[in-house]
DNA sequence: CTGAAAGCGCTTACAG
DNA sequence: CTGAAAGCGCTTACAG
């Protein structure tokens, strides 16, 4: 019992005589005393780790998202002193691999891009607490963050408009996100408030990857062929950006001489393409660091600091908050934790010619 | 003791009527009992949990190396049934941070390019097993994977040269990770074998990173002003492949028109610059699946399936070993564990003008 | 100020 | 075949 007052100098409940402290610290020295964080662990039903489960990246895989949140949370665990166990799924119905690794050795779980079924959902929070990055759909029992689809696609089409494209194609991603949605949503408002009237011929549905930007581009030539080419494209992420980017010009258009084109994101990639891509910035690492402060407050329940101050309500419909980090979210009526998208300026986006 | 023995199916030691059995199993179901995995973890002192230790991965670095490295290893503890710990450190001086992680949480560790003082790596060897995977140096008490750097490099050159190059200079990566010399030795041999002179002249120093290529690039015009340019560059990493590229390009050259450039990694990057790059494959993702295939031998010495059997051996110098998974990897005499490379031919090299 | 005792939830000889 | 007992290495009331 004195051994453990003095070894762990935090808890300072009990008072120990400063030779015995001294006659215990020397002897754990000269005993080389590692404390054994699996005892400590079964006995303060604690490991000071959080789980992160995601979908297997696939080597040929060009999507950086879930790396770049990944560092986020990395760096998180990093301040916060916590370990990190990082698993990986081949899908989101391998429920039992997530109910299988709340066994004790972690205290809470966040979730990447999950997909959630609501039953699921309770039976996982019965066994611990999690927070969600991009889920696919409301997530109860817990909170999900995101970025600001609406206000980023909305951005995102405002600067086409400004460029002075009047035409303006759309390339969705995945329609099971319902980012999917808000961003077409975002868009269609952005021309709306323009007076151009929305096109739905001009929506591509399709997936978050460069193949899909690829297919996506070449139906959108081949739609055109009768009537004229758009002069811009919004997608709804860099990696559809490059695929269409690259089928673009492969056809002999020139980017952004012919056409336009803004992707989503902001990942690492969309600095590499041969052009770069102006795009929408989710702030990745920021999200994957908050997700870990925002899993260790609904860890400690007690802990007293609030890692937000309400600073606005609209309407008793979203709540603005003010990070301890300097950021500003957004609370959604579901719960959602929005953060602000930025748009990026780079190569890709001009006026059209005359 | 009977509820362990029916529910660790596994252990048969024992004996268990079916009767028993049933009750324990049915029991088990109706209170939902789940094994804790802190207490099991406590009394077997096996966590089957593995660490990997690597730098931090910020977020505006291209290089992907290190993830594409961990999906391989994620990839492998999932095949394995292991957890697996991430922890990234700022720099491979915080030795404490990897002495704490060894307190019982996990049964072993893979170091991602890591740079150890040989006392640092005998305390380490002292808490636990490790591998690492790309270290700066040899590795004392432990296994090292890599490349091979030396064949890599010369096959790169090699490709260069029956293309028709005669004058080819060499970027260097990191000067104090091994493989940067053995790259470099690998350029100098293809050129001597061609009967091509060594010209010392004609290697950069520089680091595995895009502005490195980029000031390389920059150094190499520089010093060709006097005389005529090379007609290619072998790079140590894609990273250096597209620096160079870009500030090429800029400067007006055409690649591979007027001068050629080969990568080294075949990291997803070099699919991606406005050139695909010609390179040199690492299989990053099987050396991250075996890593975790060799560590859970070395943890497990009783183990009796060998993942690897000897296939041949170069002068007792060298052994080669084929792998369970059809890979064959050779063993130098550092102990270094070297997988085949391979050249991956694409768009940024062709024959010299004329 | 100090330490005996119980408990965290398992596994593993070992005795019946 | 079955279960009492000790042990894994800590922490935490609690009694002195």
């Amino acid at each position: 019992m004195t051994v453990s007052a003095v070894l762990n100098a935090a808890r300072s409940g009990t008072r120990v005589s400063e030779a015995t402290r001294q006659r215990i610290i020397e002897a754990a020295r000269r005993l080389k005393y590692r404390p054994n964080a699996i005892a400590q662990g079964l006995s303060k039903r604690r490991m000071n780790t959080i789980g992160v489960v995601c979908i297997t990246q696939f080597p040929t895989d060009i999507n950086m998202i879930v790396h770049e949140v990944l560092n986020g949370i990395l760096d998180g665990a990093n301040t916060w002193n916590q370990y990190t166990i990082v698993c990986t799924i081949a899908d989101w119905v391998q429920e039992q691999k997530m109910l299988g690794m709340c066994d004790g050795r972690l205290d809470g779980l966040i979730l990447l891009g999950p997909s959630l079924s609501e039953s699921f959902a309770e039976q996982l929070y019965s066994l611990t607490e999690y927070v969600s990055i991009h889920s696919d759909g409301p997530v109860k029992f817990g909170v999900n963050m995101d970025a600001d689809n609406y206000g980023g696609a909305q951005m995102a089409t405002k600067h086409l408009i400004s460029l002075g494209h009047r035409r303006i194609a759309h390339f969705e991603g995945d329609a099971r996100y319902h980012g999917t949605a808000d961003r077409t949503c975002g868009y269609r408002t952005a021309l709306e408030e323009a007076g151009i009237e929305f096109d739905p011929s001009l929506v591509f549905p399709g997936s978050f990857t460069s193949p899909s930007g690829f297919e996506q581009a070449q139906l959108l030539m081949d739609k055109s062929k009768t009537g004229s080419m758009p002069t811009a494209i919004f997608c709804a992420s860099d990696a559809i950006a490059i695929g269409a980017l690259q089928k673009l010009i492969e056809s002999g258009f020139r980017v952004p001489e012919d056409i336009s084109i803004t992707g989503f994101d902001d990942s690492l990639i969309s600095m590499m393409a041969s052009r770069q891509i102006t795009t929408v910035r989710q702030p990745l690492h920021k999200m994957g660091r908050f997700a870990v402060e925002q899993l260790l407050e609904q860890i400690d329940l007690d802990q007293p600091d609030h890692s937000a101050t309400v600073i606005g309500r609209d309407r008793g419909r979203t709540t603005e908050l003010l990070l301890k980090s300097g950021d500003v979210v957004t609370v959604t009526p579901q719960n959602d934790l929005l953060f602000r998208s930025e748009l990026v300026l780079r190569e890709s986006t001009a006026p059209p010619k005359s």
